[in-house]
DNA sequence: GCAGAGGTACTCGGATACGCGCTGTCCGAGTAAATTGGG
DNA sequence: CCCAATTTACTCGGACAGCGCGTATCCGAGTACCTCTGC
């Protein structure tokens, strides 16, 4: 199980925007060159951050990408529902009730849930919460105390005022 | 990002082998026709088991495999390392030191971990915490009390005295 | 009747094709800005 | 000088190939059991 490598990206490139000043659109263009990353692949993956509602797409000229909404209330939940879909890595195909296993399974226990699921969906309601309780405000935050000159230069070099 | 086909299937046949009586193997093929599922590649997901050291096989008539340790000492964890390898699902590439980005970071935040990467290990960490935090064990004493019935004719039916 | 050698059948193990989804790329639709001509 | 229509150039958006990993399968290596023969 290997999670998409646009949600590294889609990452990246959302803090990245944070750094826009508002009303300010960055290009595809411009985010595949500040990270050089291959230009139509990248823009594919803005594209669907575009889809779920967390970047706001401009055309034409002066035209580009900028946040949807303020960077305080975007989660690292959000972004990869974003790319890779909000189904669950893990499906129960109940196989408990095929085959043998199914014909000597009783009703009590046909109508209950498979507990496998219920533990496997258990884990993953974990690491969903956790994503979900950090934002990409705090990291931002947590990067500005670090490292302030990267924001300073990155703010300068998106063609904030 | 959807988990391996194999993890499900290797949980329920980590379970169908407590049920097996101790010093009784299971051949692929009984435990295939247990759950309907296709003999060859329920085979090599078995197999993946056994590298994982959760179950022993044993060769020529009478083999099988068998649970290599206590079902209450096997967690989901486990069985979900044993199938699709230890990896972390999330793959850090570190583009924030690539490009403009790059060039623009100072050696402060080089040397600092990625914020990003922190935040996404940190909520894999609660998802195999979790993972780690439940065992088969368990999980087969709560369907002894949903369905008695199910683990007794299992039992019955992988040749337990 | 018993022991041992040989044969047999059964099981696991690694090596081998196939298909779907992620990866990677392109060109067309739409739009805002710049330009130019007229009033 | 100001305004408006036209042109232009720029950006996003969806549609189109390529590749790698998971899916699916097969046959060979090894072993325990069974059988048969000789003592």
């Amino acid at each position: 199980m290997r999670m998409n490598q646009g949600v590294e990206w889609g990452l990246h490139v959302c803090l990245a925007l944070s750094w826009a000043a508002p009303g300010v659109s960055v290009t595809a263009d411009q985010l595949a060159e500040y990270f050089d990353l291959p230009k139509p692949y990248l823009h594919k993956q803005i594209r669907s951050l575009a889809r779920g509602g967390l970047v706001a797409s401009a055309t034409g000229p002066r035209g580009g990408y900028a946040l949807a909404r303020p960077v305080e209330t975007i989660t690292l939940m959000d972004v990869v529902t974003a790319i890779q879909g909000p189904d669950p890595a893990f499906l129960c195909t109940e196989i408990r009730h095929r085959g043998v296993s199914g014909r000597l399974s009783d009703e009590r226990s046909s109508d209950a849930r498979c507990l496998i699921e219920q533990g496997m969906l258990r884990a993953e309601m974990a690491w969903r919460r956790e994503l979900a309780a950090q934002t990409l405000g705090q990291i931002r935050d947590q990067l500005d105390d670090v490292s302030p000159a990267l924001a300073r230069h990155s703010r300068r070099w998106f063609g904030s005022p």
